[in-house]
DNA sequence: ATATTTAACTAACACTTGTTAGTTTGCTTG
DNA sequence: CAAGCAAACTAACAAGTGTTAGTTAAATAT
């Protein structure tokens, strides 16, 4: 029961394809034959394209939530806790960059979906956004614009996708406290 | 001759639902709709679909690679060539959103000038690049991973397209300032 | 006034899209 | 061996795709 179903197949390639094309311009057709089957049968297994488009984003958006609410509720300081943001964004990034494109391009073409996943999306912003004040109110943020900042971090982060795979010896300890520093002590002298 | 052409019109009618949607998603009969024409009205202003995304990307791209050239032959210190390239991105992206979408999502469906357009685009992050090295040298910056930081600066530029429009009061100039700040010298105390 | 240009229109095309129905194949289990 | 099932297949569909051809109406230039 733990081994990668017929149904995760079809999800990996596709996340695979619509990375490299996005959503719309992937065909049912282009996923068949990169598994070696015909479109048709894909309707053994999942339902719809939508489907497919579904079970990427979701699963990927409840896993950022999920670590968003772990590190809300431990009592790092405000700077550790963005650390381990920036760990969350690697570790889940570099397990699946494929998944993690489609997060970043093709959630408008979730459709029952769409409110939750902006529903979690926003709630993950507005949690980050609470640790950038807590740190200001702590006195160990500098008291810069928080939308600012945070809109910084967080490009960064979710651009991590695009960088990740061109990073062929990947250290992601290593990574995670390179890209800490930058982010959080710049790149000044 | 200076005004708003009839092409004009449909490049950027074009380019604002690129953004919402993405290019494959987009039809033809959809940029008509919104401007209140028939599909096939379109093409005596334009030869195909492709070349409304070409026009869009192409043009963005260059006047990137115009602005780069013109900090790179300046005698600014390597910080204040950086900070340029900020005020670079604002200008361009705040002129602009809608295409920024398409430079950002849509290169990929380029067909002939794709090879141009990353070409472009290798130019540009190599004398980004430069300017870090340089700096670095020159001990104005940090000596960090210069790929760790070029990745981050370039991600959250890149991002403004998003970013941007959510400001409904945007000075640039201040925009400027906070955004080269926080990316300078980080969000530290 | 006539000729020319601009920019819209209708109608249609060949092709591609996601999806369904019904069938076949080959493995696994009693 | 027979039955059941998982997963492939072929064939087809209705709708939507970018684009072309030919036409028409209004504005502009001669």
């Amino acid at each position: 029961m733990k081994e990668e179903s017929r149904k995760d197949e079809i999800i990996n390639t596709a996340a695979k394809l619509f990375k490299e094309k996005g959503y719309s311009a992937v065909t049912m057709r282009d996923i068949a034959t990169a598994m070696g089957i015909k479109a048709a049968s894909l309707y053994n297994h999942i339902s719809s394209k939508q489907e497919i488009l579904k079970e990427i984003i979701i699963s990927l958006a409840e896993e950022f939530t999920q670590g968003m609410e772990f590190i809300k509720s431990s009592n790092f300081s405000s700077i550790e806790k963005l650390k381990k943001i920036v760990s969350l964004h690697i570790s889940i990034t570099s397990q699946n960059t494929y998944g993690m494109a489609s997060l970043n391009n093709d959630w408008m073409h979730l459709e029952e979906q769409l409110p939750y996943y902006l529903k979690l999306r926003s709630n993950y912003e507005n949690e980050f956004r609470k640790i950038l004040k807590e740190g200001i109110k702590k006195n160990e943020i500098a008291n810069s614009d928080v939308e600012v900042m945070l809109f910084s971090m967080l490009s960064t982060l979710r651009s991590l996708y695009i960088w990740i795979p061109k990073k062929e010896d990947l250290n992601s300890e290593e990574l995670s406290n390179n890209l800490s520093h930058v982010l959080i002590n710049g790149i000044n002298k």
